[in-house]
DNA sequence: CATACTGTATTAACTACTTAATACAGATAA
DNA sequence: TTATCTGTATTAAGTAGTTAATACAGTATG
């Protein structure tokens, strides 16, 4: 588990919920896989294990992970759920930004090569190591 | 004054800052505007005066507007404050859209095509009412 | 068995935000 | 003048949401 910032506006549940929707999305979790307990993710990210049930209760309910009692909880076997929150995430992206940008006088090509200078920025970023 | 739909996860204030935000950027504000008292916006959002003024001081703070005393407040008449304004928002907008869909596998020109998807659609619930 | 780990439920405490009640100084207009 | 509008400041109370403390039941392992 890598470092999580959290911001201090948005409740931390959320922040952990979005963690692991990006682990889900990115494919950096396999279908089924054990997950660390509540109390071991909440060791590690300075937090109360209370504040991660209520991710895991939530995440629980969306059937992104499972859980049998007294038993780790598990990433979910269903591929199609995986692939349903990829399209609902890049949905949510794209919609959102093109909401915003419309707001403003702005051509689409501007917006492309902008979009374009980014990627390259944030892939610098990176050093091309896109794993943890 | 439009309506302004708040959701409940984001403090009141904020949500009045982004409506004036977006009045700025979109230009549908004019430099050196009087707005209307804080009382009147309070009335005609349903929210208390002193949740208009934190928003209020706030946008005072950053120079969006400018107040005398005893008077009401007034869009800022520094067009360059604007372009800053507009400025910041389309980076912070490709900055979290790319960030968002590097997250995941998709190439530019999937990006891309959802985008021009996209704006067609928003476009259309608008009803063409668009500027040219 | 004992120990240390699971998940879960209940309840309390805390925090940020909002609301509210006032008050005051100055502007505006009848 | 008076009445009503501005913005601003202070203080207190209320509220919802989040986080935290604690306890309990079952599992796994030795």
């Amino acid at each position: 588990m890598a470092q999580v910032h959290f911001n201090s506006r948005d409740p931390i549940y959320l922040q952990v919920i979005d963690y692991f929707r990006k682990q889900l999305v990115g494919d950096e979790l396999i279908l089924g896989e054990e997950l660390p307990s509540r109390r071991q993710i909440a060791r590690q990210l300075g937090i109360n294990p209370n504040t991660v049930q209520r991710a895991f209760s939530e995440m629980e309910e969306q059937k992104w992970i499972y859980t049998e009692p007294n038993r780790p909880s598990r990433v979910t076997e269903d591929p199609a759920m995986i692939q349903k929150l990829k399209q609902e995430y890049v949905e949510k992206a794209v919609k959102e930004f093109v909401a915003s940008i419309q707001t403003i006088n702005i051509t689409y090509e501007e917006i492309s090569e902008l979009i374009a200078n980014e990627i390259k920025n944030q892939s610098n970023k990176n050093g091309g190591t896109q794993d943890d």
